[in-house]
DNA sequence: CGAGCCGTTGAGGGGATTCAAGCTCAGTGG
DNA sequence: CCACTGAGCTTGAATCCCCTCAACGGCTCG
């Protein structure tokens, strides 16, 4: 179907039979080794596996500790999450090319649940054999990978727990990401209405008939413009009410 | 207010006084550059910049071709991104001690508004400071760093796209996701209505409505279990329509 | 053949949206 | 000084979309 003009170096001797396997990678997009010699790649091949899954099979789970990360070579994967009040909420999907499980490379947990949407083949890259390739990062190229993976855990954890729901509920949620940035007096950003309404998917007016309430239910207090006070008590009282 | 246990290397001599600015982040988490020796350190300072910016400045917009990376200080930075329908829809948030606009240091432009919410202190870290370092990425970092990018747009983007809105708008808009990873044949993955309702955030009731809908009218055909065509040209007609 | 899973469809109720009016408050200029 | 204005917030009323609960049919599989 695809054309290919350029013949990858190592394909060009294929005395390893994974060497054909990635070559396949290589059709979609730049494979992730792609830029390794032959020799580099001669020795990794020998740690891959790349199995095929059936449907509904399950990659890795939340919490599980991370050795491996994971090439998409055909089929689709999605990640799962699940909200605090134990709602299943899928993320996010990935296909062929993409890399999955980029947390064990920082050698932490998994973040989600990443399951088979249909049936898919996989290549299985331990975490050892990067790290053996001599191309070990620098320290700081290391920290600049553990901020990517913060950037994108945090952006999952906007998406599963600040999107679906009801509205009250998003917004507790909400003022509990906010609590974490408070001043040393306890003070927090206070966002304007459309603002807390842009983030949480619903318009300015519900966003503050929710403030309203909960200011009459002290669970805020509006300091001054743009800024207010959060009762955390009063906060996880209220969100545990609605989470039953 | 926090006490400071262990000084920091380059802080015993703060011959440049970017290095005391620095130490502020310390404080909070581990800086970006805390593993650098004193001698780039010297070297980087004096290329960073650190400005302090009013509520709802802005310090990059999406498509902006990005040559710097943004250390927070102080102060909370929101990513916005439009809709395709044009809703702006609130995507994330950073506060003290993340790193944004990584996207610049890949060369590629950013791809979000990041905007003041409170007033702020930002460290702009030029590209080329990074890259000056000697501490040039491998190949394969490289490559790793993008797929970390790309799957931190992927989420961005299926936070923008499939939380918002109406039910069938963002159907349609999975459909869209879902073509790309059509076979050969144009077949699809055609997903359980339980899983469809966990990706928008609907109930399956209301996902198996609207793809009845969408059958009767053309735009997608059930062609196996699990298995659909989607007809391009009628789910963009049906997303104009919906889009005015 | 019955059990169970999955999908469909209906009816009713509820929460969010929409449209609209009125309010406070800061800034401006007469 | 004070009316005037506009931006942001609040609140109300009506509507609509989605959820909830429910029943039913097709299908697979033991």
């Amino acid at each position: 179907m695809l054309m290919q003009k350029h013949k990858p170096i190592y394909l060009e001797d294929d005395s390893h039979p994974q060497a054909r396997v990635c070559a396949l990678c290589e059709v979609r997009r730049s494979a992730l080794f792609g830029a390794l010699d032959h020799e580099s790649l001669e020795h990794i091949h020998a740690h891959i596996a790349s199995p095929a899954l059936p449907m509904d099979d399950v990659l890795y789970t939340a919490g599980q500790s991370g050795d491996a990360v994971y090439t998409i070579r055909a089929g689709i994967v999605r990640f799962e999450r699940v909200t605090e009040s134990g709602v299943r909420r899928i993320i996010r999907l990935a296909g062929p090319g993409d890399l999955i499980g980029q947390e064990a490379l920082l050698k932490l947990p998994y973040k989600d649940n990443a399951v088979a949407c249909t049936p898919v083949d996989i290549c299985r890259i331990p975490r050892a054999v990067i790290e053996q390739l001599g191309e070990t990062a620098t320290p700081l190229m290391r920290e600049l990978m553990h901020r990517w993976q913060n950037a994108l855990n945090d952006s999952a954890n906007w998406a599963t727990e600040l999107t679906t729901g009801l509205a009250l509920r998003r917004m507790l949620k909400l003022l509990e990401v906010l609590a974490r940035y408070a001043d040393d007096d306890g003070r927090v950003w206070q966002p304007r209405r459309e603002e807390l309404g842009d983030m949480l998917g619903i318009t300015l007016e519900t966003a503050s008939r929710h403030i309203s309430l909960l200011r009459k239910q002290g669970v805020i207090e509006l300091v001054a413009p743009h800024q207010m006070v959060i009762n955390g008590l009063a906060l996880h009282k209220t969100l545990q009410a609605l989470d039953d």
